[in-house]
DNA sequence: CGGACAACCTGGCGGC
DNA sequence: TGCCGCCAGGTTGTCC
């Protein structure tokens, strides 16, 4: 579910309800959910502390608190974040493992049926993750340093855009994407890749990721915004789910593989 | 080191 | 309508 853009869009609608904001409370079960640290530790670090900034870093959520801890939330497939009023009649939820009360009469929840996601506390974001790679939409992701790194493997290029040390935030619906933007078929190793192509990809990357962005995310199954609206970059899709159905471009059919175990769609005339 | 694959969990959906 | 098997947006650890 959830990858770059639908992170970015959950961290932007998190800045209002939350930066300036106390947290008074925790409310927890100990369990996977809480990473890294044990759940008293967990509410120990993050009772009383200001929220003083919301990031993105890849597809973790980073919550600067004013004791200069960092509160780190990773939506996995099914996790959701959402921020609701302490009166409000919202119907109680069997998977909000994680509730932080907030000063202002709202609450903080961390909702997520499958568990793969999780939160934790850490002083520096390279404890949870030591090995991310570039930002594709940042200035650290160049395309001579795309290119470069491009030649040291050999691997399908589906497989590799998914490798978060690689590049950082791409998941399985934006690969497909990128790569049909690009006109590149996802099982070519990554070393075969021609400039042109090469620089079709890299733009193709950028753009598919900030049209996501634009379109507040994909809600095809669990993802949300904060405020519980579902986003709309899964109505604009050329690929991503629509295996039989006939290519935008072309018409042909859209077929449906397995790259390194996961679903992959593809233009078999497009994308070569 | 690279790559394939299982594991972690639970819900939703299509097919029978 | 009900049950069963399969599939799912991510990450990590293991094995060859």
């Amino acid at each position: 579910m959830p990858e770059l853009p639908e992170v970015e869009t959950v961290v932007r609608g998190l800045r209002e309800p939350l930066i300036g904001h106390t947290i008074l409370g925790v409310t927890c079960e100990q369990s996977r959910t809480i990473r890294h640290a044990d759940m008293a530790t967990l509410a120990a670090r993050l009772q009383g502390q200001t929220v003083t900034g919301v990031n993105r870093r890849a597809k973790y959520i980073l919550c600067e608190l004013s004791g200069g801890d960092l509160f780190i939330v990773h939506l996995g497939m099914t996790g959701r974040l959402y921020v609701v009023s302490d009166d409000s009649h919202w119907h109680a939820d069997r998977w909000a493992h994680v509730i932080l009360q907030l000063d202002g009469g709202q609450q903080l929840r961390f909702s997520d049926p499958r568990r793969f996601g999780f939160v934790s506390v850490v002083s520096n974001f390279a404890e949870i993750a030591p090995n991310i790679g570039p930002e594709p939409l940042s200035d650290d992701f160049t395309r001579a340093g795309f290119a470069e790194k491009l030649k040291r493997h050999h691997k399908a290029i589906k497989a590799l855009l998914l490798d978060q040390s690689f590049v950082a935030g791409i998941g399985n619906i934006y690969a497909d994407e990128s790569l049909f933007r690009a006109r590149i078929h996802s099982l070519r190793p990554a070393d075969s890749l021609k400039k042109a192509e090469i620089d079709r990809l890299y733009a193709a990357i950028r753009s598919v990721l900030e049209d996501g962005i634009a379109r507040q995310g994909a809600s095809i199954n669990w993802y949300r915004k904060v405020d519980g609206t579902t986003g709309e970059a899964q109505d604009h899709f050329d690929v991503y789910g629509r295996d039989g159905e006939p290519c935008l471009t072309c018409g042909t059919t859209i077929e449906k593989i397995y790259v390194g175990g996961r679903g992959t769609h593809f233009c078999p005339k497009c994308q070569k």
